[in-house]
RNA sequence: GCCGGGGUGGCGGAAUUGGUAGACGCGCACGACUCAAAAUCGUGUAUCGCAAGGUGUGAGGGUUCGAGUCCCUCUCCCGGCACCA
């Protein structure tokens, strides 16, 4: 036998398969169904990586099987060779962009073809190609055309190294994802897409996808959808109003002063005396309070969390809600690109706004009470309800920190001081005279009240009436002026008075949920209550649950609305390398899209492509390609000069796939359709809120324009893990640990490259695994031992190795189907030793254990393949079946448990009865079972036996 | 803080969806071959214990004849969002 000689299998078949043209595919295939899988198509970076390997090799393992299975399988690739990384890299090596990358992309085709996928390279598609970027320029007009690409100077996030504008999904942190530089905002004219329409639908239509949970919940997040209400408070001494977005309305009431972000229009305006703000008699200092909002950068924004703000002094706005005239503050803690860019603070029932008013001394008003249920002693059905305030009057010592308690003498509890609150008293004077007549103290030091009032619901048998307690609770202190004086003799008669810790607390009036409240509020500062609960002090709507009120206020006062945290996409870059925005302006028509015709417009060639840093394109430079005529007035012109983010070009190439070389249009509709959507598409976890969102706008707004036929591009989606380095770390350069493939290639194999990432996890989970040099030296091991096991081929009757073969057929087909490669590979192993054990296999279970072997080493299984005999591509064989019957051994080995822990084996007939399963498992734990009292069997088919026993 | 995913030997990971926990591989130990080493092959390898026998899937509780798997509480790790009203 010659020795396993991977490099010579591997260059022999690689070559025959191209010069067969196996793996180009057709449009359609008489009797097979179209599978598209999707592989992202990569940056042309220079140099293959293992990710790449995982990226590509991995899921051609699938595309192998499904083709074997007689599928019509479409598994492409292509250059996403526009960019930054690679204008950057062509710029520090001094190079033409696209003299690097072209290179790259004939270096890196050649390493891609080393790994043995079954890519269509006839398919291939290259974004810098013209004949590409014409339809990118096309299929940017069409949205121009229906409004969905805009023109408009907004603040946009501006990288000072890259020198362009970025997207909201490229910073990450308040700096630029690809180098890390802080941004910083800019006003700036740029283009966008109107994301923003797609918002609702791209969130709603995530339920319909096959898509793992954390990818759909990571785009909803990103999205950021929350339903409320817009409301407009009127302006003092003015006709205009300031409308505010909340998903709090039923706090309305609560609202006790407004704030508007330091970029309101109002804002600006007050500060130029106009607007209905220009009667602020403060504007100076304003002002000042404006440009260093202005001046803050996203990351300072970010890091300094604490509250500042200004009054507009001399203006008032009215909440309508109860006619009160509230102050008006301007504040960077609200954002000027969120909701209307204005809130109405309501301090009680918000963290950040009860920061503000505390810091700044405004008023806080409660109008929500937590809702609290006595669940010992519910309401009862058919007992009048009766509704009473009352107060709860809580007395520290601060020189024991106990507080002051009744004890109870006719009831099993303690409490506080409770009691009612009397017509026309504040709940501190009513606390103070419940105190004083049940304790008899009097001159208390009022330390403050405790957050507004809750809500309880109980029944108060005493009274035998159903009770609600609107409850608040005043916190007081013992002080030097505190007197004691004379309790009356009923009183004290009921009760006595304790001095407790809180803890020791025993209150049956109460519930614990009420007293936790009460107890968190005695020790916090004070804090926002932001849950639900029942209105308190909102005039008609007191009562109602917050969550009925949220629709009446609303109603009332204002109007639903529903607001994004997703902008909409900047597509313009002040780069050169990348696709010319097809537009023409000229000073007398406007903006002109660039007739079809003329498309596409080239990016030429140019001497100095080096952004300068000015916030326009280098191709502002090159003036034979700015001016031109313009196409409506023939008068002089100029064309845009920013390109398209790479973005764009991503956002459709996969339709690009289906019909690659069409002179006439993007993609013919009908080979579209043989298509789309893709069936699966595996990529990088980095994508999820970037490229995959993108995309899914991009097809939706297509789908509006009836240029695509469905409405979301790819049915399943999954992220792929990454692969680390050694030392558990990801790889990088200056770590040390990087792993370069194509050394491991020519050592071990492109054979053994592939299965070792095939094995090293489940590839349809997100995890990290580290390259282990160890096991890819497994897997050699073991392909050279399936090599070796062609001495044992050609035995002529191996009835041992039936049941293991058609296990591992049924196994290896349902992992690779569940992207479970690596149980896939554990199951070839364990037929593999099972070979060696019986040192003998049939010509038969070899060929098909090596077609079981063909997705995942290709090249090997080839030459094993033509090695016994045969003729044609092992690649093109059908994939074995198996037979049900013979997947099942005939004796079993089952567990003999008692009490549910095992205890034994026994071995019995596959089929056998639940009697005489009982009966093997009784004789193999005979000993265990001797005096004991089986109190009941459980016998699960070929599985176990349970015995239950006494004593 | 909110939302999503997860925690199993020394390591990567298995476990038919409630039924013998640790498949397969790596590593390690011992043995065979060898003057020796490598390669290869064989045996063993969760843990405590000489053994009988215990104990074990992040922690604690619960349901069940039986829990890695289901329920409750907590904890840690990863990912998304976060002054978003």
């Amino acid at each position: 036998m010659k020795p396993y000689d991977h490099k010579k299998i591997e260059k022999k078949w690689q070559q025959y398969w191209a010069r067969h043209k196996i793996y180009t595919t057709p449009d359609t295939a008489p009797g097979k169904d179209n599978f598209y899988l999707l592989v992202e198509f990569p940056y042309p970076s220079g140099n293959l990586h293992v990710g790449h390997w995982y990226a590509f090799a991995v899921p051609d393992i699938l595309a192998r099987k499904m083709r074997m299975e007689g599928k019509n399988v479409l598994y492409p690739i292509g250059f996403d060779a526009f960019g930054l990384p690679a204008e950057n890299a062509a710029i520090k090596h001094g190079l033409n962009p696209r003299t690097w990358t072209e290179k790259n992309m004939t270096y890196m085709t050649k390493q891609i073809q080393s790994m043995g996928a079954s890519f269509d390279w006839s398919r291939k598609v290259s974004t810098i190609d013209p004949a590409y970027y014409k339809w990118t320029q096309w299929l940017f007009l069409q949205l121009y055309k229906k409004g969905l690409a805009y023109q408009k100077e907004t603040a946009v996030n501006w990288c000072p190294k890259d020198k362009t504008v970025l997207a909201n999904e490229q910073v990450v942190n308040g700096r630029c994802e690809r180098c890390d530089s802080e941004i910083v905002q800019k006003q700036m004219l740029q283009w966008n897409v109107k994301i923003t329409d797609y918002a609702n639908c791209l969130i709603d239509d995530l339920d319909t996808l096959d898509w793992p949970e954390q990818i759909k919940e990571s785009q909803r997040n990103w999205i950021g959808r929350s339903e409320g209400a817009e409301i407009d408070f009127k302006i003092a001494r003015s006709e205009e109003s300031v409308t505010v977005f909340t998903t709090r309305a039923d706090t309305l009431f609560g609202c006790t002063y407004l704030v508007l972000a330091p970029e309101h229009p109002f804002v600006i305006a007050a500060l130029k005396k106009d607007g209905p703000f220009a009667g602020i008699t403060n504007a100076d200092e304003v002002g000042k309070y404006v440009a260093s909002a202005d001046k803050k950068t996203e990351l300072e924004r970010q890091e300094s969390r604490e509250k500042t703000g200004i009054e507009l002094k001399g203006v008032k706005a009215i909440n309508p809600a109860n006619g009160e005239a509230i102050p008006v503050w301007v504040a960077d803690y609200v954002i000027g690109s969120y909701g209307t860019g204005a809130i109405m603070a309501v301090p009680a029932h918000d963290e950040r706004d009860f920061e503000f008013a505390k810091k700044f001394d405004l008023p806080i008003r409660h109008v929500i009470a937590p809702r609290v249920v006595d669940e010992r002693n519910p309401h009862r059905p058919g007992k009048d309800v009766v509704f009473r305030k009352t107060i709860l009057g809580i007395v520290r010592d601060p020189a024991t920190n106990k507080f002051l308690c009744l004890r109870w003498k006719k009831h099993p509890w303690t409490t506080f001081v409770v009691g009612g609150v009397e017509e026309g008293e504040s709940w501190v004077e009513a606390a103070r005279r419940e105190i004083h007549e049940e304790t008899g103290y009097t001159n208390l030091k009022l330390v403050r009240s405790l957050g507004g009032p809750i809500y309880t619901e109980f029944f108060a048998a005493h009274k035998d009436v159903n009770r609600i307690a609107l409850g608040t609770s005043v916190l007081f202190e013992l002080d030097a002026n505190t007197t004691r004086e004379e309790v009356r003799a009923d009183e004290t008669a009921a009760h006595e008075v304790v001095w407790l810790d809180p803890l020791e607390l025993t209150w049956d009036r109460m519930t614990h949920a009420e007293l936790d409240i009460v107890l968190s509020r005695i020790h916090s500062a004070g804090s926002a209550y932001t849950g639900d609960g029942i209105l308190a002090d909102s005039g008609e709507f007191t009562g109602s649950t917050a969550e009925e009120a949220r629709r009446s206020l609303t109603q009332r006062y204002g109007r639903s609305k529903t607001t994004y945290r997703l902008r909409d996409w900047i597509v313009s870059r002040q780069r050169y390398w990348g696709v010319p925005i097809p537009i023409i302006h000229c000073a007398s028509c406007g903006t002109i899209p660039v007739a079809e015709k003329d498309l596409p417009v080239r990016l030429p060639a140019v001497r100095d492509y080096l952004p300068d840093g000015s916030g326009r394109s280098p191709l502002a430079k090159a003036k034979t390609f700015v001016n031109v005529k313009c196409p409506k007035c023939k008068g002089k012109a100029q064309r845009e000069t920013d390109t398209l983010d790479t973005f764009v070009d991503s956002s459709w190439y996969f339709l690009r796939y289906a019909d690659p070389k069409n002179k006439t249009r993007f993609a013919d509709t009908k080979k579209l359709a043989n298509w789309m959507p893709v069936d699966l598409y595996s990529g990088g976890a980095e994508h999820t809120t970037m490229h995959l969102l993108y995309s899914r706008f991009w097809h939706k707004a297509l789908y509006d324009l009836k240029l695509v036929r469905e409405s979301e591009p790819y049915t399943h989606r999954m992220n792929r893990s990454i692969i680390l380095g050694p030392d558990g770390q990801k790889m990088s350069k200056s770590r040390g640990n990087v792993i370069d493939p194509d050394e491991v290639v020519r050592t071990l194999g492109a054979d053994t490259v592939r299965m070792y990432l095939a094995f090293i996890g489940p590839y349809n989970e997100v995890s990290s695994y580290p390259w282990n040099p160890d096991g890819v030296v497994g897997v050699r091991r073991f392909l050279e031992r399936v090599w070796r096991a062609q001495e044992y081929v050609g035995a002529k009757n191996v009835p041992e190795l039936e049941v293991p073969l058609n296990k591992t057929i049924k196994k290896v087909g349902e992992d690779i189907a569940a992207m479970k490669f690596n149980t896939a590979i554990a199951q070839l192993m364990m037929f593999l030793n099972d070979i060696e054990e019986y040192k003998a296999v049939e010509k038969k279970q070899w060929a098909a254990f090596l077609k079981l072997l063909a997705p995942f080493s290709p090249h090997m299984a080839e030459e094993l393949w033509s090695l016994s005999g045969k003729k044609k591509s092992i690649h093109l064989e059908g994939w074995p079946e198996y037979d049900e019957a013979k997947t099942r051994d005939a004796t079993i080995t089952i567990a003999v448990q008692i009490n549910g822990k095992t205890r034994g084996e026994a071995r019995v007939a596959a089929g056998a009865s639940g009697e005489a399963m009982e009966a093997a498992a009784k004789q193999s734990v005979a000993q265990r079972l001797d005096g004991k009292e089986i109190v009941r069997t459980v016998a699960v088919p070929g599985r176990l036996v349970n015995f239950v026993v006494k004593g």
